[in-house]
DNA sequence: TTGTAAGCGTTATCAT
DNA sequence: ATGATAACGCTTACAA
């Protein structure tokens, strides 16, 4: 029915393993053949059967990504920039998202994954979680996104950091009563979560600053999450001046739990987040920005290192990506 | 290297052509031969080679979804209707980013698309866009999300009557003095844009009332946009009352150039969108919800039908899907 | 119900 | 530089 190899063989009076290599730049072949070949194959509409070649060659020509949110700013960020750089590649892109621990009931991602993808980008899914594991255990070129495990290639921000110059802001504005808002550290043993908790406690011990277990407050990372933490801490008798909001997104709900409380953010009270999400400004949100697209983007580009340096020869690169105080309208210097 | 369906023939005493149906749930296998292959086969951690499947069978097992943003509220938000439903139903996701006209250059979507998928999803791409053309001429099961196009199939919203809705919604408070922000009507002929606008019009037209060329800006469908157009709008001298913004993230631009002029949205001037956004109830903006994940999920079942039926059996399906007016503190009764 | 065997459209090895 | 040809691992008539 389609056009195959063959017909363009036939067409070309060269055989298909000429055809093949020509269209392939591979080396070895006459110019004059490959012009030809090349006019005849587009003249003809031809293109290459993907399975066929697959089955063929072995490769698969795609990276699977899984992801256990696709809506969330985060997530379709990051994914948009692994997008660039696979279709510059030429790489397929296997959408795939998965259930971190209670979500809902959905095929692991690891038996999805084999035989059909050269390799794996991990978007956020916790080091220690079984089935990330099974997907490390397929034994193929895997890179992990915002989280990181030892011997596995990764891309994440230094979070400690992030949370150190989020709350090192807050304590230079004078605040000392300040309290924190996170996912949910029991549940949850995310690398970024754990870490921003401690670049937190830290900064504060190291201010001389003991940390109220009143002061933290969890918001899952949500909107609604975040401002039912900031409602949660509003009513206490002793309330914080400031507020360490491990996410943006936390952040705004916070934000919005203040005005419900008649209070101002950055006046009444000051709230920083981490992400620099696109509607922080629009917020007016004081934030540690995160360069959500490039861990996406480098990401990909070291993934594909992986793959074509035919495994094992390059082995998993570790990298970490800057982050950037932003300064806006929801943090002042205590009353 | 890796297992194949001969291995598992050999050890459960059958012959391949058994072991492929036993695992795929054809008719005409003994049920107690079917358990026997099954149990081998997951003793033997068997998993079928997509490639050689596709290969012989002609099915590729994948859809290939094509969208202008992937990291766009609108766009991610469809994206993971689509998924879920793909999910559930085995097949493979093939995330495919294009671009809308002048966007940047990219390979068009309709070579990368043949002999690898059996279906496609457009999202939001506008009907008369010459690589959606170059798509629907591939002459598989397409179906559209969010236009709409004569012999294709597709799902959307009623965009006439949700940006009546909005309108009438505004007159119904009072106002007469209505500014209307679109995207860009002369360069993107985009159904929904299209259809909002004339949905607006006409309910301006049935109130008896003129549409001011100055009561139009443009705010290409993003935040900034959204406040650079509002901007626009308040700098003339009679400024309008209200305001319908053909989409959220416009109508939250739009109220930050409003706070930038001391205004207060809701107060000074009420403000509509269409969408409800993830962070619209967060802001308090009146929308006209639209079921954006539902977009992906219907075209996605759609899709999948069209599929199954062997192309032909069942003809391209429309779908129409329900706005609702969800008022919230950002539109009041004129001053 | 099960087996046989001919494809499916490439790639890659080995000659030439 | 090019050609023959054996894989690649499955599906699917057609037989039995």
């Amino acid at each position: 029915m389609a056009i195959t190899i063959r017909d363009v063989a036939e067409a070309a009076g060269v055989s298909t393993a000429t055809v093949s290599r020509a269209l392939r730049g591979l080396p070895n072949v006459d110019e004059a053949t490959r012009a030809r070949v090349q006019a005849i194959a587009q003249q003809l509409d031809y293109v290459i059967s993907p399975s066929a070649s697959r089955l063929a060659s072995g490769r698969t020509g795609s990276i699977g990504v899984i992801t256990p949110y696709i809506s969330r700013w985060f997530f379709s960020t990051v994914l948009s920039g692994v997008e660039s750089v696979l279709h510059n590649a030429g790489m397929d892109l296997l959408l795939m998202s998965v259930s971190t621990a209670d979500f809902q009931h959905r095929l692991p991602p690891a038996p999805r994954l084999r035989r059909r993808v050269d390799g794996v980008l991990a978007i956020a899914i916790p080091p220690d979680d079984a089935q990330l594991d099974e997907v490390i255990e397929l034994g193929m070129p895997t890179s992990l996104i915002g989280t990181a495990k030892q011997g596995v290639a990764g891309v994440t921000i230094d979070d400690v950091q992030a949370a150190r110059t989020a709350t090192q802001h807050l304590l230079n504005l004078g605040h000392t009563r300040i309290g924190v808002i996170s996912g949910h550290l029991i549940d949850a043993p995310f690398t970024a979560e754990h870490d921003r908790y401690r670049g937190y406690r830290e900064t504060m011990e190291d201010a001389g600053l003991e940390i109220d277990p009143l002061l933290e407050a969890f918001g899952y990372f949500t909107v609604a999450g975040g401002e039912q933490a900031m409602t949660a801490l509003l009513t206490h008798r002793n309330r914080p001046t400031a507020v360490f909001a491990m996410s943006d997104e936390m952040a705004f709900g916070a934000m919005r739990a203040m005005r419900a409380h008649g209070l101002t953010p950055g006046k009444d009270i000051s709230i920083i987040g981490i992400d620099n999400h696109d509607l922080s400004e629009l917020l007016d949100l004081t934030t540690v920005a995160q360069p959500v697209f490039d861990l996406g983007r480098v990401a990909a580009e070291a993934l594909l290192v992986q793959i074509r340096s035919g495994n094992g020869a390059v082995g998993p690169d570790s990298f970490v990506l800057p982050t950037q105080l932003i300064v806006r309208g929801s943090t002042a210097p205590v009353a």
